[in-house]
RNA sequence: GCCCAUAUGGCUCAGGGGUAGAGCACUUCCUUGGUAAGGAAGAGGUCGUGAGUUCAAGUCUCACUAUGGGCUCCA
């Protein structure tokens, strides 16, 4: 056997480690390196070797399961004390001690019934145990520690050295809300030293990309401890990149036939009640009392879109009626789930609600299909499509459901889109597809979504007179781009690190006079930006020409333009180019006209 | 909501049972400089909120609020 094998991949795809594999494995050799597989047995071990480490410091902690996952590896445990980040290093120290006993990692099998009677004392292990099939259980052993464990792990603890204890954090036994919570341990592992490093560098550079950081950097956004948890602030600047953002959007809609509406923030608890929203949203819902009313401020804009429908006879002439709105909505999230502008309680949604003929299901939603790529295209977004089924709390008949979720796969398919399925994850109203897009550390986050609805028409009697001048009930598609301007903002921050395209800056431009007989023609090229709408500031303050061209370059403005004696006398500007730092002689108008052909850019 | 951690001037942070400190930012003055920090002076904080322990609490304890890392859920 090779020095360097830790595990062989047998033709299923399966690993075997070198403890089960014996000594004469046909299956292909895994070498101790970064490989998927390598690294699978690699961390599954650094976890067995924390285990050991704490069940060193904690004597008492009970193990229940440390598997592998995308970003590393983390063990669940039961111990008396509390442990925070602090007790990370001295965890770390003792896996590093453990290391050098050397011990081999050995492996032996029993049957069930066995593993039950050995682990009698431990109800964690027997929780994991209730949740295995097999009736021959496997333990591995190293120095005086063993685990209950499927495998697989390297042949000894010698080529564990290049791991992380990332983070201490709080997960229910076995992911259930009601269930107990056991301490989790992150922690991250590589075969060698360069890759964990690597990985830690990315870390440090997602951190500081961090639309919070930046947010407060720039001026974005704030939050307020006297507001209220989750409820965010916009500042000028960020008010302003958010209005840009509308408007592009604004007229994206008015070209492709959408109308704009906007119902009330509140509406009556019994249109609720109507929608099913009370029952099956209600503990996510503000609710108030106004002259003995109870009231519900609005979580969504569906009900108002339905009563602005409803207020005339529609004919299947005016379908599809696509309504739009930026609909202002409050939810009470949880405050743990809090996250910046990822996850807040207030935000504003681009909503529409298409009503339809049945018929027009696929090419509506179709369309809409095409309008998120165009956006997604517009911000160099990658993004998937997941398709959402029925989920257990849901109204409506499963056939309905059914026609739905086929209508919307076909729209896909029918276009050769690819999609996952995202089992019982719709919402209660209807199946849905959703559109995740990635952000700056591969972060997923559920931004647009498409939504079929045969329910609310029904709820709500909503009708439309069919060419046989029968009365049918349309069909309501809800769909949104962004998802919410708030957490679109967010990733779009992070995404472009604070460097905002020019269509989207808020500061468009920095005018740097030389000294301080130049700041009248800054000015004047700042009116004269103001008549283009194009944002832009002078610095002028009483500092130095390098420390302002300094703070200038911090601000991620697309252009800092010094002016000087030659350019005042030229009629020109002098642009530094942020990105490669190189400068460059434009006259006014030639400058004008670069700003408003960049401009064009964020046409959708 | 639950587990763990954190909370000191606008920002980043140091300090620590005897009544608060730095850098940046801010104000004023000198400096008018051609591409990433010129110089000087000044102002600014009941140390998140409320209780408790103590002769004495910003420092210790508890509760609350907010924030961060997770669990769960969602745009």
């Amino acid at each position: 056997m090779s020095e360097n094998i830790i595990g062989y991949i047998d033709e299923q795809g399966n690993i075997i480690d070198t403890q089960s594999a014996g000594d004469n494995c046909q299956a292909t050799p895994i070498e101790y390196d970064n490989s998927e597989a390598s690294l699978e047995i690699i961390r599954h071990s650094t976890a067995h070797l924390m285990a050991q480490a704490i069940s060193e410091l904690y004597p008492n902690a009970q193990f229940f399961v440390g598997p592998v996952v995308d970003e590393g590896f983390y063990y669940d445990f039961r111990v008396d004390e509390q442990i925070g980040e602090n007790d990370l290093k001295a965890i770390e120290k003792k896996m590093k001690e453990l290391i050098k006993k050397k011990y081999t990692i050995e492996k032996y099998e029993m049957s069930k019934t066995e593993a039950l009677e050995k682990f009698a004392h431990d109800d964690l292990k027997q929780k994991v145990m209730e949740r295995i099939e097999d009736d021959t259980l496997s333990v591995y052993k190293q120095g005086d520690f063993e685990d209950l464990c499927r495998g697989p792990h390297v042949p000894s603890l010698r080529f564990l050295h290049n791991f992380k204890l990332t983070r201490v954090a709080g997960a229910y036994l076995g992911g259930d809300e009601k269930a107990e919570m056991l301490t989790r341990i992150y922690g991250i592992a590589f075969a060698d030293k360069e890759s964990l490093k690597a990985h830690i560098t990315m870390l440090e550079e997602a951190k500081k990309r961090d639309h919070r950081k930046l947010g407060a950097e720039m001026e974005l956004f704030m939050f307020n401890e006297e507001a209220g948890a989750g409820l965010p602030f916009w500042m000028p600047k960020g008010a302003k990149l958010r209005y840009k953002l509308e408007s592009i959007l604004h007229k994206a809609h008015l070209m492709r036939g959408y109308e704009p509406v906007r119902g009330p923030e509140i509406l009556k608890a019994d249109l609720w009640r109507t929608s099913g929203h009370y029952a099956c949203y209600g503990e996510n819902m503000y609710l108030t009392t106004i002259d003995e009313q109870e009231y519900g401020i609005k979580p969504m804009n569906c009900l108002g879109h339905i009563q602005v429908f409803k207020q005339s006879p529609k004919s299947y002439r005016d379908l599809p009626l696509r309504y739009y709105e930026y609909g202002v909505v409050h939810r009470h999230e949880k405050s743990g789930v809090l996250h910046g502008l990822l996850r807040v309680r207030e935000f504003t949604q681009d909503d529409a609600h298409i009503f339809c003929e049945p018929e027009q299901i696929a090419s509506e939603v179709l369309e809409v299909v095409e309008f998120v790529d165009a956006v997604m295209k517009l911000f160099g977004f990658d993004y998937t499509m997941e398709v959402a089924t029925k989920p257990e709390k849901a109204i409506g008949e499963d056939a309905v459901w059914e026609m739905a979720t086929q209508g919307l796969k076909d729209a896909l398919e029918g276009n050769n889109l690819p999609y996952t399925i995202d089992e019982g994850g719709g919402a209660f109203y209807g199946p849905k597809i959703d559109i995740k897009i990635t952000d700056a550390i591969g972060r997923k986050w559920q931004c647009g979504t498409i939504q079929v609805d045969f329910n609310l028409p029904q709820r709500f009697e909503v009708e439309y007179v069919a060419e046989d001048n029968t009365r049918k009930q349309p069909v309501m598609i809800h769909r949104a781009i962004l998802g919410s301007f708030e957490r679109f903002i967010g990733i779009l921050t992070e995404h472009y690190a604070g460097e905002f395209p020019l269509f989207l800056a808020p500061v468009q431009v920095i005018f740097v006079p030389i000294s301080e007989s130049h700041a009248d023609y800054a000015y004047a090229l700042k009116r004269r930006m103001r008549l283009e709408g194009i944002d832009a500031e002078v610095y002028d303050k009483n500092d130095s020409l390098n420390k302002r061209i300094r703070n200038a370059e911090k601000q991620r403005v697309p252009y800092v333009v010094i002016v000087g004696e030659e350019e005042v006398t030229h009629n020109t500007v002098a642009i530094r180019d942020r990105r490669n730092k190189e400068q460059y002689n434009l006259t006014q108008d030639e400058f004008m006209v670069k700003l408003t052909q960049q401009l064009q850019e964020g046409k959708i």
